[in-house]
DNA sequence: ACTGCCATTGACCTCTATGGTCAATATTGT
DNA sequence: ACAATATTGACCATAGAGGTCAATGGCAGT
């Protein structure tokens, strides 16, 4: 189906990605513009039309693709065996880094599509994988050792701390990202900061 | 200038601004609808041009007096004498309630404005009391006993993390509140949930 | 009951931008 | 050289944008 998509130049399609799930994030599906995605990328209106049908299947293109991506992603840096939240945190942490490299956008995009309310878009969502991905995405956060935390902390809060802790320490880096390259945002430095949120959130939070 | 708009039935002047920090926070400027707008505050569409001269003066109108009643907000709530970061983060999630109960969308719009990107609105934002209003705000942060924490830690980080706690759990809340009337949103019971994560933290961070 | 006045309506205007098409052209492999 | 494919951008019908305005509704004072 979309095969000749996915055989074309590589660093051209990504081009086309990119801008797709930037304007779809931002957007949402009926607000988005397939003008303003094909200037992002640096392409004619018709090449984006000689590849997908129409703007419907150029969606439900992205989300299936980005979510296979994610969730092989996921499958390639997280060991299940590992149950200690923090280490978790921290493979989520270079996953998300991971991820960014290539797709900027794809996280929102993803958290995108869960709230689009379009109808148009909404049926054929729901039909698909959804619930397999879902199930996948939240097994990473709850699959983990609760009995680390010292006594008297309601581990569920607990890990909700841990958690905005580390989305919030994204969002800023993403904030900053607006300015600086990609190179500072992904480096071992913006780990190490990471680390140390979660050395303090251990330090505290565990007997 | 905006007097004959201040001076209407109360009700329906905060339906339509409501309307319209809602679209203008969710869309931008320049993608924002006078059409949506009027729809969803239930009034024609000539109405809101008699008001406004333009979607340009409504947006200037907005920005002024939403953050008039934001700073007014913020006089009224926050007790300056009190430096304790618990203390200081209680009153804001209150303060947060208050202006919830009136405007839900106006945290949002707020901070909309400052990503907005419209060359059309940007020059007029710039030159107005956007300073005053930015050191009152980041007072409500910076002012704070430091000396409470325990050694080792990184006072500014778990400044960070207690931030980052009150601003997920609200946008949690802000996400039931689709499906969540207000009272229940703004309760008693909410709060104490609030005071619960604020105590895991202060019994962990502090000496 | 009549009048003057302002709030309010919605059909209407022009103009831009939308999703999508397609004949023409550039580029490629053989 | 030629066939096949990748790519362009002018073009189309249509929808929606911001904004206007003559017509209406309802109310206050006489």
């Amino acid at each position: 189906m979309f095969s000749k998509f996915l055989n074309m130049d590589k660093e051209k399609q990504d081009r086309i990605i990119n801008a797709a799930i930037k304007e779809f994030a931002q957007k949402g599906y009926d607000n988005a513009s397939t003008n303003e995605i094909v200037k992002e990328a640096g392409i004619s209106k018709g090449l984006l039309f000689h590849y997908f049908q129409n703007k419907k299947q150029l969606y439900l293109f992205l989300y299936e693709h980005m979510i296979d991506i994610l969730m092989e992603k996921i499958m390639e840096n997280i060991n299940w065996e590992e149950k200690d939240i923090f280490v978790r945190y921290r493979q989520i942490a270079l996953l998300k880094i991971e991820i960014y490299k290539i797709y900027p956008e794809m996280l929102n995009f993803v958290k995108s599509i869960y709230k689009d309310s379009s109808p148009t878009v909404k049926i054929d969502i729901n039909s698909r994988g959804k619930e397999l991905f879902e199930s996948s995405f939240n097994k990473l956060f709850s699959d983990i050792d609760l009995s680390k935390f010292k006594k008297g902390i309601d581990s569920k809060k607990a890990i909700n701390i841990i958690n905005w802790t580390v989305e919030g320490f994204a969002y800023q880096m993403q904030e900053k990202a607006l300015s600086l390259s990609l190179e500072q945002i992904a480096s071992d430095e913006t780990m190490a900061e990471m680390e140390e949120y979660l050395e303090i959130l251990r330090d505290s939070l565990y007997e």
